[in-house]
DNA sequence: TAAACACCCTGAAGCGGCTTCAGGGTCAAG
DNA sequence: CTTGACCCTGAAGCCGCTTCAGGGTGTTTA
């Protein structure tokens, strides 16, 4: 199959194939000797809807290669995979718990402003005008990503 | 005062600074005639403080150009501003949740494999390895970072 | 007075996970 | 024989910085 079969079938673009292949996530594909183009078989959809499906749970990379790793070493203890994914879920739940303290954040900067005016007296623009409480979330950036 | 020392003051770094002034979120600011060193005034540490007090809220750029133009026009209406914290809250938000269905999907495979096994038959692996349920979480990303 | 050390400068590259762009080649249908 | 769908490569762009390379400045101390 060729590479927009693939990605139909894996949900992802042509793109994130080849792009997945330069970074080592997909191995090299055979070549149709004739015009180059990649071609693929099962096997290589199964890795790469593996993969989608780890990314899909925001996992790096870095994690998603450990899993691959594992993958092809079924005779090995499983611990480590458990491990990982315990790791991850706790990526994700410090994530979303200093999403939840900037929303709380939020929420009270936006009651500085109930009754519209202009900006000289806006709440708002007042508000952030004062030095910044200390949180601690601005360094702690485990790998999961933002809210935009 | 010297980039260092506002740096201090602004809690972040030097680089930061740099890198603020080179993208505009920071105007040029003078320099030492002798040694070409930048230096500071208060209504600098001001804007920057702003600024950095934005980022803690993990507004993008964009976002924060915004607030200080509207600080910078202060008998106009503040609605503007009102409503970018209206839909910034909003990004905040959405993204909470997209990681809290993260969260409960990284949960319910983590229960697939409750005794440690080998990687063969670890139910991680086998559940990793189907299709991908359809989580319109992958294309929904606004501009709030993710979980790492 | 010289060496050590802390601070300042610039410009470029790197991070992750792609997406987009520029500039082509391939191939079946009409 | 041209249109349009697909394929190729390599480089650059996105965001918000951080890091690096390669320097200059300025104070302190041996
Ligand atoms: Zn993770
Ligand atoms: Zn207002
Ligand atoms: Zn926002
Ligand atoms: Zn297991």
């Amino acid at each position: 199959m060729k590479i927009g079969e693939l990605a139909k079938k894996a949900k992802c673009t042509v793109e994130t194939i080849r792009y997945y292949e330069k970074v080592g996530l997909l191995p090299a594909s055979s070549r149709d000797n004739i015009n180059n183009y990649r071609l693929y078989n099962k096997s290589h959809l199964e890795r790469l809807t593996f993969v989608r499906h780890c990314r899909a749970l925001a996992m790096s990379h870095e994690e998603i290669l450990v899993l691959l790793q594992a993958r092809n070493q079924p005779a090995q203890k499983c611990d480590s995979i458990d491990q990982l994914i315990d790791d991850h879920l706790q990526h994700v739940t410090v994530r979303i718990k200093e999403l939840q303290k900037l929303e709380a954040q939020l929420l009270k900067l936006r009651l500085q402003c109930q009754t519209p005016t202009d900006s000289q007296h806006c709440g708002i623009l007042q508000d952030l005008e004062q030095a910044i409480e200390d949180n601690s979330t601005d360094k702690n950036f485990s790998h999961v990503a933002g809210s935009h």
